[in-house]
DNA sequence: CGAGTGGCTATACGTGTGTATAGCATTCTA
DNA sequence: TAGAATGCTATACACACGTATAGCCACTCG
């Protein structure tokens, strides 16, 4: 831990500390974090905010680096491996905190989430395991958003503002929502297609109508 | 709008201010908005964070006020009335900015939607509306949890940081989110509940095994 | 051995923030 | 009409933050 330069050490401090406490981490709560001093902060990286771009690109690299290469069922058990991987550091801390206020690194990320969903629905679709869509491109934006949109709203509500455990924070949300999920995912929740009908129908006259198979009503 | 007296003015303004760039908005900033110095908002208010707090009082009365008579189907659907109501003030963006952070009117607003929505879909599952869940109460957060919190995240997605045309922020998730949500909701994902059955046995053996109904595959 | 170089600290500076203070004007009241 | 209270402004203060500066210490290399 401590044979790793004093430069890559700050860097790993930042992340540790925007992951626990926000990105209005104090430059001298980093410094301390990492037993170093405030200045020397400025010496390496120039600014703060520079420091900041230097903890984007680490953590996207990471996420690059243990990039999902088996894609599980939902977004949501995709994540838990990656804080798996992740030996339970700030990486997913981060990365949720900047998917939280609409940072580069989140932006990414959920970007990236959705072309791993593509590829792996649009596998299990061939396979007949998942069911086709009358948007499909709308459709991953809606799974990958709503898990991890989802996902920060059950931390929230459960009070929970410290992201540096990763691999907690999955547990936590996978805990009280894998079955529900999973439920919901099998049998939809309405018990016939009228008010998907009626959407579609409503919608028919527009300039952009969408490519709508209304499904029939599952028994 | 110039007949409110001063205090209030300057709360709406705060109000405003939080929706529209967030809760670090400075001082100066919502005095400015208010036509006012800023030395008033201290004299009226004491502190910034007593400010804040009255803005939370304020933005929990407006929501309690308009209190949802009628909800609709999906979550986003109930809040999409809760913007229009609110003749397309900046209260839902408050509200939104304050669940994004883990606010107490943001708590407050999700809590008051689960328990909306356990009315709701207790009253359709009684209909024949809506399936039962193995687990109504983890359903309905999730269902809550996932329609917000995957609203703020499209929002993310394309980009917008202001939230004070709260009307705006439905139309623009809704628009690219309402189909594939019916289709998810009357559909499911899944085509059979191999998934499913395989998580409940998984469980079967913990000992806080939830009330799990495996219900069939549809069709 | 000695000068220079790079990693690092201690201290200081400027700025923006929330807040306190003093004073002014206007309006109500006796 | 005099006086006081109230609503408000202008200015100043304290503090925390990011950042710049000067210097120290150790190590290296000629």
């Amino acid at each position: 831990m401590d044979d790793l330069t004093a430069r890559a050490r700050i860097r790993d401090s930042a992340i540790d500390a925007f992951a626990a406490t926000g990105f209005d981490a104090t430059v001298r709560q980093i410094a301390a974090r990492a037993g170093v001093s405030a200045g020397l902060i400025t010496h390496h990286f120039g600014s703060k905010d520079a420091l900041r771009l230097e903890c984007d690109a680490e953590v996207l690299r990471r996420i690059l680096e243990l990039k999902v290469d088996t894609i599980r069922m939902s977004p949501t058990q995709a994540v838990g491996r990656i804080a798996e991987l992740d030996q339970y550091g700030s990486t997913f801390g981060y990365t949720l905190r900047s998917v939280r206020e609409g940072g580069e690194v989140g932006r990414v990320f959920l970007r990236g989430m959705i072309d791993d969903a593509r590829e792996y629905v649009g596998a299990a679709e061939a396979s007949g395991m998942i069911r086709p869509s009358g948007d499909p491109e709308a459709r991953l934006e809606l799974l990958v958003t709503q898990s991890i949109g989802g996902m920060l709203l059950q931390l929230n509500l459960q009070g929970i503002t410290d992201f540096s455990n990763g691999a907690e924070l999955i547990q936590i949300v996978s805990n009280s929502t894998s079955f529900v999920l999973l439920e919901l995912y099998t049998q939809g929740l309405l018990t016939d297609s009228s008010i998907l009908d009626a959407y579609v129908e409503q919608v028919a006259g527009a300039s952009t109508e969408p490519t709508a198979t209304t499904t029939g009503s599952n028994k």
